[in-house]
RNA sequence: GUCCCCGUCGUCUAGGGGUCUAGGACACCGGGUUUUCAUCCCGGCAGCAGGGGUUCGAAUCCCCUCGGGGAUGCCA
């Protein structure tokens, strides 16, 4: 989906004078939060196309490593949006990785979903399971080769080892300690290979577990969050790295995919940053290098718990489906945890690539605001060009259960520079295009009730002869409009009377620009059908 | 339980010792425009979690408490 569609009308200019008084700000985010002081930390104050040629030497390495579990959520979404707003800042390079391990829950359908919402969302990757790349393959499920030497290296080293026990055991040694409070005991660390022979003799398949260095202590200098400080003593022991059926784990493998696809700077949601040292550590043990990063907050429900369905929508194609522009969605995601110096809220993409900083995201969880992102779409929908908005309405007419194939394109635009005020979502567009496709709307109840009188009854009559002594012609709405204030009713009652009768309700576009376009023939169609019902 | 992160209007946020009687946005309430409704415009309501310090001065720095979240999986 192109973002050439809406000719925004925010004020850049103004961004940019704001954006010179703001560096001394950022450079002082930048110099608490950078422990090192490379060349990288300058591409995040100056734009890309700004920034001077001995600054570009290092290219950064960003990655997104959905789980193909699913349907993309709104906070896999928000990480890929940032990756791919500091990808387009930095001029980096973004690696879509699959995180396919689970094997009994991941999927191929899920994995083309993801993309293809990705896509649908503007996100644009250099390297990719569909795009290929230098560094690939960009499944880990096609990758078990590569970890499989790198166990072993591990385990030849003494920092990993087979482990006998079975998931009974642990399961029964967790429910011997306190709710969540399990750490491994270390029961087959030290196992001599005969102890080991006489296990595998009794068919036992082991896992491999990470042997947990003793007092190490593990600092991360995250970018958002500043510097955290672990200790191995308390990570909850040896961890499994490898599964029983040889499938190694999340914990193990990113940190070796970080390294293999050279990625410089992890962007990736806060529930990671307690298993990070874990990741440190085996880079460590494996002498790999362990690349910056960066913890976004969560994205909360109105109850101040990670997103998640029960909160109504999360998944990014629903909201594609109930009419929502990627624009729009984009914007919303990005605002949630940072705000421009500007304070605008309503920002292109290319504007906030302009001014947003990886240090100037919030370090709180932020709360999902279904409303504000409903007010900002209607925005997207009331200023995007005419022409573009129309295309994208148009299916959601058909779902409606109008056909627009016949319709005419200059026409429907008019209709829909007049409704799309009223449509928060481009699916709201289907309770009110009734009125100008219809034959003869339903009226609503109020509509009923309110032509349920004499008054508006004269006026019904008075429409009925204004029809009959007007022509047809393409001006007919103003005459026919003038006709009927000769009813003799006055106010309210009046205009309110002809709405219902031509509109079949009491509020809706302005009728000296609705009635040109339901034209003379739905219009006396309508007057009919009024006269037939409120006479009886 | 343990470890880690985080606390400014209901919600998203600005703020980084004095310019804060704390600014903006959504929502809500009122008014104007629209002979309707929506849009749009104007106005209003509403907050520094609590307690101790440090300081001439604290939303801002320090400590404690409380609250929220995450991790603690042969999920990622």
């Amino acid at each position: 989906m192109p973002h050439l569609l809406f000719h925004h009308a925010g004020g850049c200019h103004r961004e940019q004078t704001t954006e010179r008084v703001a560096g001394s700000r950022r450079n002082r985010t930048f110099a608490l939060r950078r422990s090192d002081g490379d060349i990288r930390q300058r591409d995040e104050t100056i734009d890309n196309h700004e920034r001077p040629a001995y600054a570009r030497r290092i290219v950064m390495r960003l990655r997104f490593a959905p789980s193909p579990t699913g349907y993309l959520h709104i906070g896999n979404a928000r990480t890929a949006i940032l990756n791919y707003l500091i990808k387009r800042k930095t001029g980096a390079t973004l690696v879509l990785r699959v995180e396919d391990t689970d094997m009994e829950r991941s999927s191929r359908e899920s994995e083309a979903s993801i993309l293809a919402d990705l896509r649908w969302l503007g996100i644009e990757w250099d390297e990719g399971p569909d795009t290929g790349g230098a560094h690939g393959p960009y499944r880990q499920s096609e990758r078990f080769d590569i970890y499989r030497e790198y166990t072993e290296k591990l385990i030849a080293s003494g920092s990993a080892y087979p482990c006998y026990c079975t998931q009974d055991e642990l399961d029964a040694m967790r429910r011997e300690g306190r709710e969540g409070a399990f750490e491994y005991p270390g029961t087959c660390r030290d196992l001599t290979a005969a102890e080991r022979a006489e296990r595998e003799a009794k068919g036992l398949k082991p896992t491999v577990r990470f042997r947990v260095p003793a007092g190490e202590s593990v600092t991360v200098n995250d970018l958002i969050k500043g510097p955290v400080a672990f200790s191995s003593e308390n990570i909850g022991g040896d961890f499994i790295i490898v599964r029983s059926d040889g499938v190694p784990v999340y914990n193990y493998i990113v940190i070796i995919d970080d390294a293999l696809m050279a990625i410089t700077h992890v962007i990736r949601g806060e529930d990671h940053l307690s298993n990070t040292p874990k990741q440190i550590l085996i880079a460590r043990a494996l002498g790999l290098p362990v690349p910056e990063y960066a913890h976004l907050a969560l994205v909360m429900g109105d109850d101040r718990k990670k997103l998640s369905k029960r909160h109504g929508i999360t998944s990014v194609d629903l909201y594609r489906s109930d009419g929502y522009l990627p624009e729009a969605l984009v914007n919303y995601i990005a605002m949630l945890g940072w705000a421009a110096e500007s304070g605008e809220e309503i920002m292109p993409l290319d504007d906030i690539v302009r001014h947003i900083e990886i240090g100037g995201l919030a370090k709180s969880a932020a709360v999902f605001d279904f409303q504000k992102l409903r007010w900002m779409n209607a925005h997207y929908i009331r200023s995007a060009g005419i022409g573009a908005i129309t295309e994208l309405f148009v299916p959601h007419i058909e779902k409606a259960g109008y056909a627009v194939a016949g319709l005419d394109r200059a026409w429907l635009e008019s209709v829909i520079a007049l409704t799309r005020v009223y449509c928060e979502v481009l699916s709201d567009i289907g309770r009110i295009i009734g009125v100008f496709l219809e034959e003869v709307p339903a009226l609503d109840d109020d509509a009923a009730a309110f032509l349920d009188d004499d008054e508006a009854r004269r006026v019904i009559a008075a429409a009925q002869d204004a029809i009959a002594a007007s022509g047809a012609g393409a001006d007919f709405a103003p005459a026919l409009i003038a006709a009927i204030k000769g009813s003799g009713v006055k106010g309210k009652k009046l205009f309110l009377s002809m709405r219902a009768i031509f509109t079949g309700r009491l509020a809706g576009p302005e009728l000296d620009q609705a009635l040109p376009l339901i034209g003379f023939e739905k219009c006396a169609k309508r007057v009919e059908a009024a006269r037939a019902r409120c006479s009886a």
